[in-house]
DNA sequence: CGGCATCCCTTACGATACTG
DNA sequence: CAGTATCGTAAGGGATGCCG
């Protein structure tokens, strides 16, 4: 059955949920870079809770768009990486960037 | 300044933040296709709520993606229209919709 | 080191009733 | 027709403390 009507846009709303928290997209642009730790992130995106990143973490894992690797070592030792539905994102996240650049550009043009 | 840190998440955080609202896509994909009144959206958007509805025009107004026409009538009538800014992001929602639909065809290829 | 449990606060969303 | 005003609820995010 293909959807004519607002299946689409309730798809769209779900996928838009994904990279919608607070810091998802802060997140995703440090794991497209390469994978990282739990502890490389909490310093990369300082005013951040150990909490907060956990939750976000958990959120991305769930929709399928990072991986966990738990290393069973103590002191303990966590890497996140981004998957191939994960890097699909990139492309739409990178857009995004582009329309703020636009909006802060003609701010200025207009002062 | 050349931002290489968190200001660029910062503003993909608020331009994400435009597009958002739970109804907001559907909006704009109403209003993409062409100018709409008050309740022509409604109509086209069964199950919200007339302050709502007002409340994420509003909202997508003060940001600059939508403009609203007021004819002094009686009966009122009111009418928005997507404006070039509200254009740029078809294509992320475009993308957006492509990424959901490849996520549902992986789900049934699955069962 | 990388969590989870708990509590609190703000915001988004929704239901309903009234109005120029 | 196209709103505003008011009220209630639920979810998201944040602060803090304990734990294997």
């Amino acid at each position: 059955m293909p959807n004519q009507d607002h299946s689409i846009g309730c798809s769209v709303e779900h996928v838009l949920g994904m990279v919608s928290g607070k810091w998802k997209p802060i997140i995703l642009f440090e794991l497209f870079q390469e994978t990282k730790r739990f502890s490389q992130l909490q310093q990369a995106i300082p005013n951040i809770t150990r909490q907060v990143l956990t939750t976000q973490l958990r959120e991305l894992e769930k929709d399928g768009l990072i991986s966990r690797k738990v290393y069973p070592l103590v002191p303990p030792k966590v890497e996140y990486t981004i998957t191939n539905l994960g890097r699909k994102f990139k492309g739409v996240l990178d857009q995004i960037e582009q329309i703020g650049e636009s909006i802060v550009k003609k701010k200025t043009t207009l002062k």
